[in-house]
Parts: C-alpha cells; sequence; structure tokens
DNA sequence: CTAGGGTTAG
C-alpha cells in the first residue's frame, strides 16, 4: 500500500501544476478514489489522453494490489468519461477485474472493447475455466477463432481443461486438431500436458500416450498426467512403468507425482512399492509437504495398515480439510468407525471445516453403527454446511436412513437431492429393500427410465434384495429375467444368489437348484443359499447334495455346519444334529452367540440369548417380560419350540425361548422407557427367530408403541400386532 | 501482462 502511495503520489505530481500542497493530497491518498478523482481531474487541464491512460494504467496496478472492485469501477468510469476504450489501459482493466476475481465486469468491459489483445482472450478464458464456467470458455474461445484471433499456445493450454470438464469429446479433438495445425502440440510442453490431461479424463489413455510420445521436451508435469491417467482407468502397472521412464529420464518427481504415484500403489494394494515410494519421498525431501503426508497416509490406508495410517497422521504438523477426511476415511474403510468419529469431533474442535467428503464418511461410521441420533446430529450440520443437495452426502443420509430403519426420512432427504444419480437411487432403492418395502423399491426401479438413468449391477441387486424382502417372487422373476436378456448389465453370482434365495424361499427348490447349474463357477455363497431354503422347507435331500458342494468349496465353514445342525434339529434328527456338533468341534468351529443391543439415551445396552443376570438391571427386564408374556398369551401367542435347536423338555424349551436376546432387549427396553410413546429400535447379530417375530408382534399391539428390529439381514417394522414384512424374511 | 499435473466420498 506504502509503494502504491508513493508511486502514485509521484505520478500524481508528475502531471499536475495546481495541487494547492503536499499535504492536502496526502489526506485525500486515503482512498484511490478520491485521488483518481483529483489526479485524474487536474491532468484533464492540461494534459494529454496518453498521459491520463498512463495514470489509469497505474491506478489500475494499485486496484489489483488492493483487490479493490469497488475502485476499479471508478477507473472504468474515468476510461468511458474520456473516451480510452480505444486504448490499451482498457484491456489492462479487463485484467485488473480478472485479479479482483469479478469475472462480471470483466467480461463487461471485455464486450466493449472494439480491439481486443490475445493476451486479454487468454485470461478471459482461463478465468473462466479457473471459476468452473467451462461452457462459457469453450464459447469464448470459438468466438475469438471466429472473429479472427488466432489461438496461441497460451489459449490451448488452458482450454482443453474446459472440454474434458465439459465432457466434450468431439470439441476437444477438434481444438486439439487446430493446436495440431498451428504447430503447437508438440513444441510447447504446456499444450502437450494439458492434452495429455484431456485424454487421460476422457479414458482415452491410446490417444493421450500418443500425444505424450511427440512432445519432445518432455516434463515432470506431463509425466504427472500420464501417471493419473493410467491409474484412474486401473492400469496400475503401466502407471508405475511410466514412473520408472520418468525416473530414469531424470526427471525429478515432485510432491504431485508422489501424490498420485502413492494412490497407485494404494489401488495396487502393494506395501512393497508403496514404502519404496515413501523412501523416495524423503530422500527428495518432500515428506513435510501436507499433500505428500495426505497420500502416504491413504496408501498405507488401502493396505490395511490403518496404524501406519494413524503415524503418518501424527507427523502432520497442520492437517488441512483433506487430511483429516482421509484420515477419517482411512478409518471408517479399516472398520475402526468408533475411532473416525473421535477423530471427526477433533476435527471440528481444529479450525478444519468439513466438506461433503469428510461429512458423507462420517455418516458412513454412524451407519455401520446404526447410530440414529449421532447420525441425525450429522444430518443437522450437513444442512448447517448448505450441503442438503449434495449427492454424495445425500447418499449417505438415505443408507443411513435405511440403515436405521427410518424410510421415510430417507426419502425425504433423497427427494430434497438436486438431480438424482444412479448412487442415489440405488441407496433409496437399498434403503426399501432393507425395511421390506418391495413394491415401493420396483416402483423407484421402473421410474429411473423416466429420469434418463441406466439402472447398474448394484441397482439391480437392491432391488431384487427388495423381493427377496418382500416375497415379491414373480416380479423379481420378471426383473431377473428382463435384465438377463438386456445383456447390458453382467449379471454377478451376487445376484444368482439373491435369486435362489428368493425362489428357494418360497419352495421353488428344483428352480433354485437349476439356476445355480447355470452358473459358471458356483461358489459356496449359492450353494449355501440353497443349503438354507432347504432348512426352511425340511428339504433333507437336496440339502445333502448342497452341504457336499460347499464342503468341498469351503471344508471349514463355520455357517454352513451350523445351518446343517439346524436342519436336522427342525426335523427332529437328533442323533445327527449330535454328529454334526462333533464334527464341528473337531473342526473347532463355534456357533456364533446370539446378540441383541438397543440404543437408549445413547447409551448401548446389548444382551446375550440366555443370559438374563449379566446386565445391572436384569431383575427389572426379567419382570417386565414375564409381564409381557402374560399379556401376549391372553391375546393368542404360544411359544413355537419349533425354533429351540436342542433337545430339552417342553418346559426348558419354552424358557429357553423366553430368554432369547431380543426378547430381553425388548423387555429392558419397555421398562426404561416405560412413560415414552417413542419407537423402540433394537439390533440383533443374528436373524430374528420365527417365534420372537411373533412375540414381537403381539407386544407391540399390547404396549401400542411401535418396535423396529435390525436383524443381520433386514428390517422389521412391527406395529399394532403387524410387521412390515408380512412374516416372510 | 496470459498457461499444464496431485491428495479425500456413495
Amino acid at each position: 500500500m506504502v509503494v502504491g502511495l508513493a508511486k502514485l503520489l509521484s505520478f500524481a505530481i508528475a502531471i499536475t501544476t495546481n495541487v494547492p500542497n503536499m499535504s492536502l493530497l496526502i489526506k485525500h491518498c486515503r482512498f484511490v478514489t478520491c485521488i483518481a478523482q483529483n489526479a485524474i481531474e487536474a491532468s484533464f487541464n492540461g494534459t494529454s489522453l496518453c498521459e491520463v491512460s498512463r495514470l489509469c494504467s497505474s491506478l489500475i496496478k494499485l486496484c489489483i494490489e488492493k483487490k479493490s472492485l469497488t475502485e476499479a469501477r471508478v477507473v472504468h468510469a474515468h476510461i468511458i468519461k474520456f473516451g480510452l476504450l480505444r486504448f490499451s489501459v482498457a484491456n489492462k482493466l479487463t485484467d485488473g477485474y480478472l485479479k479482483c476475481g469479478c469475472i462480471f465486469d470483466a467480461r463487461e468491459l471485455f464486450d466493449e472493447l472494439p480491439e481486443r489483445y490475445i493476451v486479454t482472450w487468454n485470461s478471459m478464458i482461463s478465468s473462466y475455466i479457473g471459476k468452473r464456467k467451462c461452457k462459457e470458455a469453450v464459447l469464448l474461445s470459438t468466438r475469438m477463432v471466429s472473429e479472427g484471433v488466432l489461438p496461441d499456445e497460451f489459449t490451448f493450454s488452458s482450454v482443453f481443461k474446459a472440454f474434458s470438464e465439459l465432457g466434450l469429446v468431439n470439441g476437444g479433438r477438434e481444438a486439439h486438431g487446430m493446436s495440431v495445425v498451428l504447430g503447437l502440440e508438440v513444441s510447447n510442453v504446456f499444450v502437450g500436458s494439458a492434452l495429455v490431461d484431456m485424454y487421460a479424463k476422457f479414458g482415452n489413455m491410446k490417444e493421450a500416450q500418443l500425444v505424450a510420445d511427440r512432445v519432445t521436451c518432455k516434463d515432470v508435469v506431463l509425466f504427472t498426467a500420464l501417471i493419473v491417467g493410467y491409474t484412474q482407468l486401473g492400469d496400475v502397472s503401466k502407471a508405475l512403468t511410466v514412473f520408472g521412464d520418468m525416473i530414469n529420464l531424470g526427471i525429478y518427481a515432485n510432491e504431485y507425482t508422489f501424490s498420485s504415484i502413492l494412490i497407485t500403489c494404494g489401488n495396487l494394494e502393494d506395501l512393497r512399492v508403496g514404502k519404496l515410494v515413501h523412501g523416495l519421498i524423503i530422500k527428495s525431501g518432500f515428506e513435510p509437504v501436507v499433500a505428500s503426508q495426505t497420500s502416504l497416509l491413504t496408501m498405507y490406508a488401502r493396505c490395511g495398515l490403518v496404524n501406519d495410517s494413524l503415524k503418518v497422521f501424527k507427523n502432520v504438523l497442520h492437517p488441512n480439510q483433506v487430511t483429516w477426511t482421509s484420515l477419517i476415511v482411512a478409518l471408517v474403510q479399516n472398520g475402526k468407525e468408533e475411532v473416525a468419529l473421535s477423530k471427526f469431533k477433533k476435527m471440528i474442535r481444529s479450525s478444519a471445516l468439513p466438506n461433503s467428503f469428510t461429512l458423507s464418511s462420517v455418516l458412513q461410521a454412524c451407519s455401520s453403527l446404526a447410530m440414529l441420533e449421532g447420525g441425525k446430529q450429522i444430518h443437522a450440520m450437513v444442512a448447517k454446511f448448505g450441503l442438503d443437495r449434495d449427492r454424495y452426502a445425500g447418499a449417505a443420509l438415505v443408507d443411513l436412513y435405511g440403515k436405521c430403519g427410518s424410510t421415510e426420512m430417507a426419502r425425504s432427504v433423497f427427494d430434497a437431492l438436486v438431480g438424482f444419480d444412479v448412487v442415489s437411487v440405488n441407496s433409496m432403492i437399498y434403503a426399501y429393500a432393507q425395511n421390506g418395502f418391495g413394491h415401493e423399491a420396483i416402483k423407484l426401479f421402473h421410474q429411473m427410465k423416466y429420469l434418463n438413468l441406466e439402472p447398474n449391477d448394484v441397482t439391480v441387486l437392491s432391488v431384487l434384495l427388495a423381493c427377496n424382502n418382500a416375497a415379491l417372487v414373480e416380479e423379481g422373476c420378471q426383473i431377473f429375467a428382463s435384465i438377463r436378456k438386456d445383456e447390458t448389465i453382467e449379471l454377478t453370482r451376487d445376484h444368482y444368489a439373491c435369486m435362489v434365495n428368493l425362489l428357494g424361499r418360497c419352495g421353488r427348490l428344483e428352480e433354485a437348484e437349476m439356476l445355480i447349474k447355470q452358473v459358471r463357477n458356483p461358489d459356496v455363497v449359492l450353494w449355501r443359499t440353497l443349503l438354507s431354503a432347504c432348512r426352511v422347507h425340511g428339504e433333507v435331500e437336496m440339502a445333502e447334495r448342497a452341504l457336499k458342494r460347499v464342503v468341498d468349496l469351503a471344508p471349514e465353514d463355520e455357517g454352513t455346519h451350523v445351518l446343517m445342525s439346524n436342519l436336522y434339529a427342525s426335523t427332529g434328527n437328533w442323533s445327527q444334529v449330535i454328529e454334526m456338533k462333533s464334527t464341528m468341534r473337531e473342526l473347532k468351529l463355534k456357533k456364533n452367540p446370539a446378540m441383541s443391543w438397543v440404543e437408549i439415551d445413547k447409551e448401548v445396552h446389548s444382551f446375550m440369548a440366555g443370559d438374563c443376570w449379566s446386565h445391572p438391571r436384569s431383575k427389572e427386564t426379567l419382570e417386565t417380560l414375564e409381564y409381557l408374556i402374560e399379556k401376549v398369551k391372553i391375546l393368542g401367542y404360544v411359544p413355537d419350540t419349533r425354533f429351540v435347536l436342542q433337545n430339552m423338555d417342553e418346559e426348558n424349551k419354552k424358557r429357553s425361548l423366553y430368554y432369547h436376546s431380543e426378547k430381553l432387549a425388548i423387555a429392558f427396553a419397555l421398562w426404561k422407557t416405560e412413560n415414552r410413546t417413542t419407537t423402540i429400535r433394537i439390533f440383533k447379530n443374528l436373524k430374528v427367530c420365527g417365534d420372537c417375530h411373533s412375540w414381537i408382534k403381539f407386544v407391540s399391539k399390547v404396549v401400542g408403541r411401535e418396535i423396529i428390529a435390525r436383524d443381520a439381514k433386514r428390517f422389521h417394522h412391527f406395529k399394532e400386532g403387524l410387521c412390515s414384512c408380512g412374516d416372510y424374511w
């Protein structure tokens, strides 16, 4: 500012003869506006337009230094007033507006200019790209050509980015052609690397490589663009080769290159190369750079070494938004949701602000933990940061509410999104699927074509799952058949498993078995699904066939043996059960104990099946349980001892039924929230059993409260004696 | 006077 003032003063003194005294001028010098008026008006008393324009030029410099838009506008007014548009100062003012960050004023002036310098064209174009107004940038570049101004190397080096951002493959190729004609493609590495980047972003690595090969003086930027391109296309080994080629050419990698190549290593899950690069980073002195540390952290996380990620993070002096976010992502992806949440709290306490990346990862942590309350707090934060309509945050919220059993909330978030993409629709379909709203899921699936969205493999899986959970066999078969006929979506074993389950569960076991035989390499999941369906329908013969396949494919699989022993138990074949159990013991397999838990007032209470004494409130829990059992019996509940998988007398079977973990959790929750009318949400690690299912239906009627149970497979919404799953799961 | 590449997400 002081320098600016001094310069200005000297200018003013040089061109004015009638300044009364210096002190007056200095007084006015606080405001450029005043100076402009004083000085210019003074100079008008006898100096040439050329001198005025020189004064304006220096004023523009001052405006740029001060980033002052208002003062630039004053200069603008004077330029108009003195008819200086044709002078170079007008072009300079355009630049001044751009540097003050006001592209609108710049454009207005730009359009008024009788003559535009190539530099001004280029500045306008690159500013538009910087402001993510790529359409304008492309339009200007075509306009300059039509007005007879030939683009130069500066134009090309920026404009290709606009084409790639807009996905204009043909436009980009045409511009490329022009750069070749003008001889700029290979002679200027800026143009070359911008081209490589554009083709890489289009996923056309063949063309990108061809351009790169032609560029005469390759540099680190060009190689980095290539590496990123190959990595994003999934060609990790090629990315590594390019990196090696660059090193061999004696070109030094910088922080940008290291960041990119670390992502490559992370995708490769190759710790050896990753550590090698880590060493190179230390050697080249890029270790203290935050971006390098961020990529290192991510690399270790992708290789499964999340503790090393934490170690890297400790060395970061000033973690920024991206560093914090990467750490949270690393933790969530490695199943450390609680740690992720505590890091998020720390992030909030620091000066870093969360963005939609951060919040969607935190939401993912909440949904994995089924933390509805915590998730709602994050939702509030999403709203606070104005990210309600963001696709990523939105999909994460839909997923959260879906996983917490609030389909309505999921839908209202979904409806508020601006423009859906496949993933947001997928989350909504999946939310419906989990909660048993099959028809809603199918409806949305069919609506996709009106939204111009192509379903992908996840969509199909979600909608089939929805059919599964709502017993919509015909609908499921129809969708499956049409997708199979269409052949645009590659059906995986997961899709087949879903169909095997759907057919098997409703007793169409032969069709299910036939379907498995149509899969090229049926895996253990498929056969186990069939086995499980056989258990439901007591189909021992087919079950033994399926068991044989399962044991061939996965001899030590725990679930299978549990399934088979359950099958024998449900058909009363106790000698076989005993045999299965001894096989399981030999294989050192143990049945996963059934657990249920419930979150009340931000505290989680868990209950194990058969364990009615561990909880500090077990006395009250058991009293409530006894009360509930008496009440539901009046309404017609009959204990269904077929679900007891041990051979014991009827009375003991009943006892063991009563102490199922979900019953304990619900009894406790009802006692604890006696005076409330809120919905009760319980979670179970295994599937809810048939007896509990019917018991909970009665309980929902007795206490007049909604009960939502999420088991290992899906949600059940119990209300007024009915369940959303329609007794099919 | 104007220019190119990187790190975080479902």
